[in-house]
DNA sequence: GAGATATAGATGTCTAGACAAATTTGAGAT
DNA sequence: ATCTCAAATTTGTCTAGACATCTATATCTC
């Protein structure tokens, strides 16, 4: 596969050439995301070197997020970053799936509680009036892309903590609750460290910075129905924003 | 200096058990920040494993970034400087937080005395009146990062002992008496000499400076509720002001 | 066909030794 | 006292090999 001309005695460790060589690789598609690199003893012949040398370079990689290493599987190219498109219309699972993934998610809980200052002002209710509030966990391919809290008025949504446990997902309880069509009407993105719970749950090193979101969902009628705080693993995902939002 | 009774065999990697014992060596201060370990060989030898089972497990530290390795010289305690976040709402658990440490605390001693000049004048009481102190240990990580005297009006919050002897939170003790929101008004710091007795609270050397800051919270109507003074290590702390303070 | 069991293949851990590279220390020359 | 240079000390790299542990696959049993 890679031809291994590596530079001995030249100041620069082997580890780090393979590094190099591995990395250059990756990012030329070879092998692609989520497909599995040769195995350390095959690339230990490759490139002529001792199968420590190998797993040194490849623990680089994997401290920068590049690969992920699976005992008894072998290593993998890590799924590159994901452009999350911000639309009109922006619905977690649709998005994933354009990106040839299987989205997923954990509801992580559902309560009420009375609104604070920023849900209060994003629904356009007073403060105190009792929201609903859904914690969800979302995934591609198994891997943790995000954490969103999102806040529904509870007044006009009475039944929907039953109708989400039922379906387990957000989009079909509000269509259930005859609210099918809704549509984003405003979306904020700022950057912050992670706070420890949620680089837990997302699964990146808690050093690493979090892309946080604010939503507001209207209904056809312009009245607010959601407004979500998410915050995102900034290694794995990518907002893009397009004309219209 | 450490005793090797290392587990084999039990499913814990022997480099995980040394990192883990040397963290919590370097938490509980040996060595010292800035100070240096042993070297591997001599701490292969005393935890009886091969040199580089040691430096598996220090390699595993350096990236958590408790120490610092440099070549022909040795591996040494990092010494950690946070950044102390000073904003309109400052509370210290949300801010070691935020840094990924592990915020904690001990109650040092709460008493009641006659209000100084400076504390009658901080919290807008006569002087001579009486005054609810609290004096705090600030630690993150388990290393003391603030020594902090908190003073109450005794006659606005009668049963404030009480609350925190129960809860071992201020933020917690205030919220039960009904001012779960108060604002700082204003924030002051000073670079100072320590004295005998901060400085070994605060695990420093006498002769290196602590920063002093003085802070007064207001509730919602503008009225002191807490005059405060807290000495911080220098060494570890820094302290960062944002627009609007 | 379903489930248990063996087997092969992959990464993980530990040991052992040799030499390289960077830094500090100390002896010697001036 | 200061400079120079060699030696000692300490971490960095590479090789080699033996097992352990985890995963997937194939085979056998029922």
């Amino acid at each position: 596969m890679t031809d291994q001309d590596l530079s001995r005695g030249t100041g620069t460790a082997l580890w780090r050439q393979i590094a190099e060589r591995l990395k250059a690789d990756i990012v030329a598609g070879r092998p692609p995301p989520g497909e599995r690199l040769p195995t350390e003893v095959q690339m230990a012949g490759d490139f002529a070197v001792n199968r420590h040398t190998i797993r040194r370079a490849v623990a680089a990689l994997a401290e920068q997020g590049l690969v992920r290493i699976e005992q008894g599987r072998g290593t993998f190219v890590q799924e590159t970053v994901i452009d999350y498109r911000v639309k009109r219309r922006t619905r977690f699972s649709e998005n994933i799936q354009g990106h040839r993934r299987e989205p997923s998610g954990k509801l992580l809980a559902i309560r009420e509680e009375p609104a604070g200052e920023a849900v209060a002002k994003a629904l356009e209710i007073r403060k105190g009036t009792i929201v609903v509030v859904v914690e969800r966990l979302g995934e591609a391919d198994g891997r943790p892309l995000s954490v969103a809290s999102h806040y529904f008025p509870k007044a006009r949504f009475p039944t929907l903590p039953e109708a989400i446990r039922d379906s387990g997902s957000i989009t079909v309880a509000m269509e259930r609750l005859g609210v099918g069509d809704y549509t984003r009407k405003i979306t904020r993105v700022t950057a912050r460290a992670a706070r420890a719970a949620d680089a837990r749950l997302l699964q990146q090193a808690p050093t690493k910075p979090i892309l946080l979101t604010e939503g507001i969902n209207v209904d056809s009628a312009g009245r607010p129905v959601e407004y979500s705080v998410a915050r995102w693993a900034s290694e794995r995902v990518q907002m893009v924003f397009e004309p219209g939002t």
